[in-house]
DNA sequence: CGCAAGTTTGATACCATTCAACTCCGGTGG
DNA sequence: CCACCGGAGTTGAATGGTATCAAACTTGCG
C-alpha cells in the first residue's frame, strides 16, 4: 500500500449529489485533524476481512465495496461506498469485510484513537454512518423481497445522479426531469451480481432484456445508457 | 404510547450475553442523561416508517424489529434489537423503518440535542452503531447468498446465548460446550419469514426439516429446544 | 363446543441457478 | 496484417429450490 501525501481536498467538487435516499452535502469529516491521505490504484484492497482493526477510513473520490466471503466461495457485497462514506469501524478487534477499490480512489486515514479524541469527528462521523446504515436497510429490502429485475432497475437507479432510486424520485414527469442518462459503472457482472444476490448470468440475462425492452442502451458493458429513467424507476418496486 | 416512570436499570441482568458475533456487554449509554424512560406492551408500534424522526432510543429490555414496507405489502424485518441496541437514527427528517416491539419492552429515549451535546453519549452511541452495523453485514450476506436451511439454522444460532451461529462459534466439542438449548423464539413464522426474505411456508417446512432429522424438538410454535447444537451450527453456511 | 388465528402439509408453478456453448473484445506475437 | 489467445459477457436448455395456492391441522379461548 502506498501512503502519498496527497491534496485531495478538491476532488470533492466531483460529487454530484444523489444515490442515498436524500441527497446530502458531502462532509469533510477527517480533513484536518491529523488524518493522512492516501491513494489506491482502481482493484486494489484496502484491508481484507480478519486484518486487526486499527484504522478508520473515509473515502475522498472514487468507488469501494466492502464484500464478506463464506468458505465455500460465495461472496456478498455488503456496502457500495463513495465519497464522504466512512469504513473501517469495527466491533471486534478485527475488519468484518474486506475493502476493495472499484476504482482508482483516494481515502484519509485515521486512528482510532484519534477519533475518540475528538468530539466533533465523532459528530460527523455519526451522520455519515447514519446515512450508510440507512443504505443498508434499503439494501436489505432489496436482498430480502425483490425480484431479479426490481435489484438491478434498483441498482442502475441508485447510480442516477439525484434520484437514488427511491423516496426522492420525482416521478414520470418527463416536462421537470431529464428522462435520460449516462452511467459508468465501474464495476463487473460478477461485481455486480454479488452486489444484488444474483448469479452474473441473471445480471446479464435482466440487462440484455432491458435492452430489448428499450429501456436502457448499452454502450460497453461497463457503459450504460438510460433511454428511459421514469419506466426504469417504475421497475425498482419501489412504486 | 404510554411514558411511565420505570426502574429498569436492574434488568440489564437479564441479559446473558450472545447474539452478536462478539459476546459485549451492554452499554448503559442513556442512562442518566436526561433520558426518559417508558415501556410498550407487546406488538406495539414505538414509531412508524415515515413518522417525524425527533427522538432516539436505547433498548432496556425486551426485543424490538425494525421493518420496511413496499407498496404492494411485501415486507422487509431489516433489523433485530436486544438490549443496549440503539434505533431511531434517521438520515433525513423521517424515520426510515418502522419499530415494533416483539414482546414487553422497555426503553430509555433521548431528544436528538441531548445526543449532540453529549460526549459521553457519542462515543456509546457509536461503539452500538458498530455493532448493529456489523450485525447487518452478517443479514446482508444471508439474503443475499444463503439457502432456506442455512437461513433458518443462522437464525436459530442468533439465539442461543454466548453463540451467536458466527465467528465465536465453540466448535463441534461436546466435552467443553453444552450442546443442548432451549430457545424461546418471541416471534411468529411470518415475522421470522419476513426477517429471513422466505416465506411463511418455507420456514414451517425447513423447521419441520429440522425436526424429522432430531435436530430440534418443537414444544411449542415459539419454543423450540435444540437437540444438538452443534449440528445446527454446521448448517449455518459459515463452516 | 366451536370459532379464529396461526401453523403445517401437499400439489403445482415459476423464477433463478446451473452447466455448457458461444460471442465479443483487446492484446500479443508470428 | 491477421491469427491466436484469454477474459469477460451473453445465450440456451435443463434443473431445482422456493413461492404460490389450497386445504387440513393445532391451539387458545370465549
Amino acid at each position: 500500500m502506498a501512503y502519498l501525501q496527497h491534496d485531495v481536498s478538491g476532488q470533492f467538487g466531483d460529487v454530484r449529489g444523489g444515490p442515498r435516499q436524500l441527497a446530502r452535502a458531502v462532509q469533510r469529516t477527517f480533513e484536518g485533524f491529523g488524518s493522512k491521505a492516501s491513494r489506491f490504484k482502481a482493484h486494489d484492497v484496502v484491508y481484507y476481512q480478519g486484518d486487526e482493526a486499527k484504522r478508520l477510513y473515509q473515502l475522498v473520490s472514487g468507488t469501494i465495496m466492502l464484500f464478506k466471503l463464506l468458505p465455500d466461495g460465495r461472496r456478498q457485497v455488503v456496502e457500495m461506498l463513495r465519497a464522504g462514506d466512512i469504513f473501517g469501524l469495527a466491533s471486534g478487534e478485527e475488519y468484518d469485510c474486506t475493502a476493495e477499490t472499484l476504482t482508482e480512489a483516494s481515502l484519509h486515514e485515521v486512528n482510532l484513537k484519534q477519533v475518540e479524541g475528538s468530539t466533533e469527528m465523532q459528530r460527523q462521523l455519526m451522520k455519515c454512518l447514519t446515512n450508510q446504515m440507512s443504505s443498508l436497510h434499503e439494501h436489505t429490502v432489496l436482498l430480502g423481497r425483490k425480484s431479479a429485475v426490481e435489484r438491478v432497475a434498483s441498482f442502475l437507479m441508485y447510480l442516477v445522479p439525484n434520484r437514488g432510486g427511491g423516496v426522492g424520485c420525482l416521478g414520470p414527469d418527463p416536462a421537470l426531469a431529464e428522462d435520460t442518462c449516462d452511467l459508468q459503472l465501474h464495476m463487473t457482472r460478477q461485481e455486480i451480481a454479488d452486489y444484488l444476490g444474483l448469479t452474473i448470468e441473471t445480471v446479464s440475462r435482466v440487462v440484455s432484456d432491458l435492452k430489448r425492452r428499450g429501456v436502457i442502451r448499452i454502450d460497453r458493458a461497463d457503459k450504460i445508457h438510460l433511454n428511459r429513467v421514469c419506466s426504469l424507476c417504475q421497475m425498482t418496486g419501489i412504486h
